[in-house]
DNA sequence: CAAGCATGCTAATAGCATTAGCCCTGCGGA
DNA sequence: TCCGCAGGGCTAATGCTATTAGCATGCTTG
């Protein structure tokens, strides 16, 4: 047998490729389509993952850390309400561009896998960095934490319910977006003040 | 073989039951729990429903018509920033209180399939409302479906954060949850301005 | 050059949805 | 009253999924 040559980052990134370009979420992602691609049996897979849920977080770690890197490459050299704008647009285009990795990156680490430790500390830097463009605000430190919420809820859901085609009305959806970041940074300079 | 005296109605009730009881979201609905609640061979569930995809849309549309009527029913009487108030905190309620149904109400209809036409509907019933209560608040027509839209996204956006958790600091979520609904207010009252 | 480990394989198990085809039960009409 | 038939259950079978066990082979290192 010409071995494959394979390694679990050659998995995790094929896993990768498979889930940005098949339409559909990330919980479609399929051993055996990994496995067909790598031009591999499936079992083969069990060399280099430890499980779908394995394989899953590994994607999702990936998919977080881009997500984290595009973001904070955007707001870059930006403060306060430009930051804010530009963070919450960063993050609905890397949504749209990449659906699948995009869901893929809400998986929840493993409470007791020290593997998901990275996970989690990844989720923790998108905190972070929302934390840090939010600082730009001179919120009450007490407020600061509600101000991450809120900004994470509501960029989130709009990103959720406009890949599930929640939004029916024909109406511009880019427009609406721009609502939601006025009312974003409105609201949050009102947080400061209160 | 004693009947079951099963019906389409009394399968999916189980079905609601059992993912209103059972931890999880509701993609783990499987035909195989239902059938031993019920005590009937898996396939006997095929004489009531049409796929298990079909099951789901019909917990889906009890669930979301459970949650309009209880949204409806903390509205009522109120308008403007108490609507909007009222509004937000049932929803939250009911996705705290049923996680599995809220998540199950997320399904989208299949475009062609007739019998999801009333999912269609009730989720329709569930946007107007949106829609209602933020009619109190004097805004353009132009502007009422942003308003809706980032209403939409940042209760649903918070909800599904917090079920999955992600939340990770100990302060308080429910005085997040305040600080969302105040960001709201705010802000549609100032889209109305605009 | 030899040994061993990494990396592939096949076979087997178990859970899932779905379809086909059978059979009994109970109800309606003659 | 009896006969028929349809509704609603069943078993068997198919094909998908993940996962585990155990085996073989080839690369690499001592």
């Amino acid at each position: 047998m010409a071995r494959a040559g394979l390694s679990r980052d050659a998995v995790v990134d094929l896993a990768v490729r498979l889930i940005d370009e098949a339409p559909g979420s990330a919980d479609r992602l399929t051993l055996a389509a990994v496995a067909a691609e790598a031009g591999v049996a499936v079992p083969s897979l069990y060399k280099h993952i430890t499980s779908l849920a394995d394989l899953r977080r590994a994607v999702a770690l990936v998919a977080l850390r881009e997500l984290v890197r595009r973001s904070a490459a955007a707001t870059v050299g930006r403060s306060g309400p430009d930051a804010l704008r530009a963070l919450g647009t960063a993050i609905r285009a890397y949504a749209r561009e990449h659906p699948g990795l995009y869901s893929a990156a809400q998986v929840s680490p493993e409470a007791d896998d020290p593997a998901s430790a990275e996970l989690a500390a990844a989720a923790l830097d998108a905190v972070e960095l929302v934390a840090a463009v939010l600082r730009g605000f001179a919120l009450p430190e007490t407020r600061l934490v509600d101000a991450v919420r809120v900004v994470r809820s509501a960029v989130h859901g709009f990103v959720l319910l406009e890949r599930a085609h929640g939004f029916g009305m024909p109406e511009d959806v880019d427009r609406s977006f721009d609502a939601l970041l006025t009312v974003l940074v409105d609201g949050v300079a009102a947080l400061a003040r209160s």
